[in-house]
DNA sequence: TATGAATGAGGGTTCATTCAT
DNA sequence: GATGAATGAACCCTCATTCAT
């Protein structure tokens, strides 16, 4: 399955560029692996290297330092933490955004990396200012998705959209792994339940359920 | 020239056994502020000492090493996490909460070291016991007072007091300076009326201020 | 877009050895340039090679080491180190002197590696001995200037013909630049007149004006 | 013969200041020893520190890096460069300047760090201040002894007293190794009368030698 | 006990040199 | 030949920890 292989007689390359992505590649997903496992500071470029199959000096060809190698990493990454586009009209709104969540809180877990940031951000503004871009994308995309349900009437008539949009998003961007004892299965419904109490009046509830009964 | 030489047969003013302690909280003080300005990892043992006032041997005389300082230093000051008892059977659950918010944001606000522990715990599973324990004291504090409001039948039937205290607490525990471009006077009104739509149906909530209007 | 390339079948306008010798030569006039300006152990192969506009690779084909470059680079530019013939037999030979003089510390300070040479003298003799050589060669002729001058009985009788040709070296040698501050007009006619007095007995200085005069 | 053993029982200590004074001295002394060997870029702090018998971390306690030691170097040892005062009024003035030579070659010679420095001093501006300060000195020094002969018009009348000291410094400052292959014994003599012969017309130098002899 | 000089392993980074393309 | 990515030994320097005083 290796690109070096085809045919017979080898050709046992691809052209320089993708060598080198491959390289740059391999050390990002090394240092990714390598952050999230042992922690940022814990982990050093000999290692990052090493783990990527190249020698130190390797390394600095393609990062000037560890922390460039973050935010690159970063850069990569940082979709992940945009929740999926939530369908508050769907008819029945509970269910979609418990699986909405489900989705979002998995693909957070599988990117490991929200732990080793925070200590890093304030003596970094440039990484702040990374991060602060994503946060300020998932909480532009929370808050749109409200506004288009309110714009039909379909909200609680005194909200603030902005700070109902930031305890969506503290909800949603902090992994289910803090109580993770419960692990109860029913744990998204239970959450979607709480934020569509946040977000609807409670007969805009039945309605849409209705509808939802109705359509059947 | 120094305190404990004066005259002859001079007294120490305190005890050794208070000297040491006077000393070992000026090493806890000069260690949360240094991690709180600099970080954690950015932080020597020998400035801790200096700043102490303090030869850098004599830190390890109080503690293993800085690791064990940390520790020291989060049972001292763990109690800021704890948010004040919230009483949700007040008149004004509202107004209530929302003074609850605004005195737990000051004092996690004023305790500036939740930045500087989230890459130690995936090394630290002592640590990270520490911290899980006050999260867990936390959770527990809130749930408790939904339960008891619960029991008078004031919230919803259906609720997961669970979830319902593990999503108060990510809204509580995140500071609002996230989102702090806006930080409008209403946000902790705006915060604990969101809240208080996730605990309490429409009714009770007119209710409890219902009475509170007669009560006047 | 290079050179190579125009046209089809084109011809190389140099024979591979021309070709290759202009490299060479490129390598060698860029190790020169930088040298001077940042000193040689600053210096890396790779700039030199970069600066030179070829791989870096390339330098190795040329040079076995940076050090070897040095020696080429000296035997190219050495003569510059030789001072011009002085003729002491001219009519005036202190303003003889001053103008070679004048021509020659203008091409040590053009030649501007002097600084960078002594260090590496001490651990590669084989550095030490191109640029004994190049010294021999200045003492002779100075030496052989005198031998002539001696000959004609014009110098003082009991120089010592070594050391003199020494000390001129010496005074010859070292840039003007030290003492820099003062640059005066005069100071190639005075470093004449003194090295005169060296050289000549007082009553030559005489007669050989008188002469001069007397052509006029 | 150690300064650690006196007497029974063994009073291993010097004070404080003393032992870390000659922790230090023994740096610089190391320092000294390994510029003259090696070469300046040659050497590392890891050396001077093995060779002084500490450890790497104690020479950073000591001296910021191996540039520092280098300046404090210089410092402790930049008499050596001070040539010693000559004696133009001696009655003999060419004995007495040629022993003044000899001493001070052989200083130079054994203060061997003359051909570490030249090629910092381009890119160094610090320490080109150190050494020109101290070639400042040499030059006044000379300056000064010249003036007072001149005063008591015992010097050529038409001397240009800054060119002149450049001159002498220049002979005095390189060593005799240069060409040390004649090394001949008469070799202070010789450049003593050169020198002589720059300063004093010879009428002086006559009329000196005479009083010497009268004195007799 | 308190001190602070000393330690030395280990981190980040550079660069002379090689070698597959 | 020419290329330039790759190598890895070696550099400089820091700092947690020890220990003689």
């Amino acid at each position: 399955m290796s690109d070096d292989e085809k045919l017979v007689g080898e050709f046992p390359f691809l052209p320089k560029q993708e060598r080198a992505q491959a390289k740059r590649n391999a050390l990002i997903e090394s240092g990714y692996a390598l952050f999230h496992k042992k922690g940022y500071e814990q982990t050093t470029a000999k290692e990052i290297a090493a783990h990527a199959g190249v020698a130190t000096g390797t390394f600095y060809r393609y990062f000037s330092d560890k922390r460039q190698l973050l935010m690159s990493l970063l850069e990569d990454k940082i979709e992940t933490f945009l929740p999926p586009e939530i369908s508050w009209l769907s008819s029945n709104p509970v269910d979609a955004l418990a699986s909405s969540l489900e989705i979002h809180y998995n693909r957070i877990h599988e990117f490991g990396l929200r732990h080793v940031l925070p200590e890093l951000l304030s003596k970094d503004s440039e990484l702040a200012a990374v991060l602060d871009n994503a946060r300020k994308r998932i909480h532009a995309r929370i808050f749109n998705g409200l506004k288009k349900a309110g714009e039909k009437g379909l909200t609680w008539d005194d909200l603030d959209l902005d700070t109902l949009s930031w305890a969506i998003m503290m909800i949603v961007e902090n992994g289910l792994d803090k109580t993770s004892q419960s692990e109860k299965p029913s744990a998204y419904q239970d959450i979607a339940k709480l934020i569509c109490r946040m977000v609807f009046p409670p007969r805009v509830l039945v309605q849409l359920s209705k509808n939802d009964a109705e359509a059947e």
